[in-house]
DNA sequence: CATGAATGAGACTTCATTCAT
DNA sequence: TATGAATGAAGTCTCATTCAT
């Protein structure tokens, strides 16, 4: 991707979260970045390809987070708390993309994004139950409920803690809330049967 | 609210819930009902009005459910429980409501909306929240957790089901997937201390 | 015509007067007294006969002050004057329908109601010339210029008074400006070779 | 202002002139000079704009009359009419632009347009107001009646006459008629005590 | 006499996109 | 690469009018 197409995704995204998917009109992407519409064509054949590139751009930085995570430490938990900071660098680099993650509407347009998007979200999840299993299988999770359910606070108490920081305009630190967020997660996670 | 405003918003919901908040549009709602896109001018002075009466419609609906709850009930936990299942009854009738819920979209189109939902989003935290703190000083709920993170967890994780369940169309028992979901929160949210 | 039709008359006028001839639409000269639209239908059968009402309405005050005025009276100008006056009269009880006098606009629709609007105003111009006509045979008027002219100058710096009035919002007092302004057209009519 | 946007505001006074400002739409001033409606939008950011732009237009020709005519002259009455007669002259090159000068209703549609419209009449006024009051100094002009009413009595002539010209639909010679007028209003502006 | 509900046509405007330059 | 000018389709909304009640 070129400089000026990720200038273009960037700007995109940006006008989305601030004024939803419907203010993400080529006419804003242009005049939000200094340019014509007509000079947009040049960078992406059609809207959809922008979408398409917003998708791809989410999930390669996604992919990327999960690099660094080595499946050989023996803290699972540590892990995923590693794995949501990087993830959290990110959105305070660039918070608007946050709304990416959460937002049912920006690829509902077609089946083609739909399906794109739904393979990102699911390779997260996969990554992030393969955590939890490893954490259960170390008696370092709990073993009393099940890795789909945990998993379901994980990420959606987070998602929620997601949603608070969007809402409230990126005002508080996401890094602070998640560190209080997550010793609660931990304690509840934990297997204290030992 | 007359029978039409209410047929209307309903199809309102199921429009944007389908393909978007972009499907949403004037012509579309009105084909939807068998309507010209005039006769909506009729019911609703503008299509903002149409936004407002869902919100409406969804906040009435929700604090309904509040009415239900009883703040005398020895259980605090069994009553957040019955609260989410009578949420749930709704979403089983109306599943496409649930999208009013998860998406940030909706009303990000201009301020008086935005606030509209926050009152309404603000009210349902600060329900659950003095649930979670009686069941707190009852000694039902852990104490060695702040009550806004067991909240992020709840809702979180509650919200996360729902995002699944409407990914999926709708298509597993939202309810069993609660039940299951609820065995893990309340292992998790129970003082085990005693 | 009912009262219910004058009353009709009345409100699209007001209307036209207040927000120019595109906001006099059925809706609201409906609501300005208090109906339905599809109660106006009761009334007139389209709009087109509320504009031939308005017409007529005009044409037949404006009739009604040629009747006081008498060809046998020995001074024409005197005569002028009390009919500009008797016209003022009018305009000062419902000042609004000045606007019907000096609009090019409201009966531009179609060539019907053209035609119509166009005999009124040519019966007002023959009669205000067969005026000026006698004071010439009389010697009370200059015979130097021609009738035609005299005619242009006297209905047109009325015309330009009740635009002014108009403009002004019927703030100032028509009757006392139309006094000052007569003292000069006397003194410039009068013939004064004697 | 581009040559496009000039074809566009004169195509718009051409339809309003020709079949009310009900007829100046923007679909029939596109069509007017074949274009789309949205190719309009290039042009002028809305309808409002070009009204907007029809005041400016008119009160620019407008105001470069006013610049051929010397204070210096030492008959008022003479640059008197040499401004009424360049008026003619762009009133002959561009008929349809009378309209903009006796239309009540074109600019009624908000207060923006009207406080617009009103002050080129109002500079108007003054400019005309002034050379009257220059003649009377000079003992050019007759000093027995007030210039306000004088200036009635010349405007208004000068409008009625454009009035039956426009009625006309432009049939007659306006500068010949207007040589006519001139005759009759210099006989009677004259100050004949000499 | 009056209303509530509806409609087809058409108003203004914005959308994504194209193409010659 | 970029722009200016254009377009067809679609968006929200208002218009005059109709008709069953």
């Amino acid at each position: 991707m070129t400089d000026r197409q990720i200038e273009i995704l960037e700007a995109s995204v940006k006008l989305a979260a601030k004024n939803g998917v419907r203010a993400m009109t080529i006419k804003n992407i242009a005049s939000e970045i200094g340019l014509t519409e007509a000079a947009l064509y040049r960078h992406f054949q059609s809207k959809r390809e922008i979408l398409l590139g917003i998708i791809q751009l989410f999930s390669l930085s996604s992919q990327n987070d999960f690099k660094a995570i080595s499946m050989k430490n023996p803290s699972a938990l540590s892990e995923l708390k590693k794995l949501i900071l990087r993830r959290i660098e990110q959105f305070e680099h660039f918070p608007e993309i946050a709304y990416i993650m959460l937002s049912l509407d920006i690829f509902m347009q077609d089946e083609e994004l739909r399906v794109s998007a739904a393979e990102s979200i699911h390779k997260h999840k996969e990554f992030i139950l393969s955590l939890i299993l490893k954490g259960q299988e170390k008696n370092e999770i709990r073993s009393d409920s099940e890795p789909k359910e945990l998993f379901r606070i994980v990420l959606g108490s987070f998602r929620l803690l997601l949603t608070q920081w969007f809402l409230n305009k990126y005002q508080f630190s996401l890094k602070d809330e998640f560190e209080s967020l997550w010793k609660t997660l931990e304690t509840v996670l934990k297997n204290n049967s030992l």
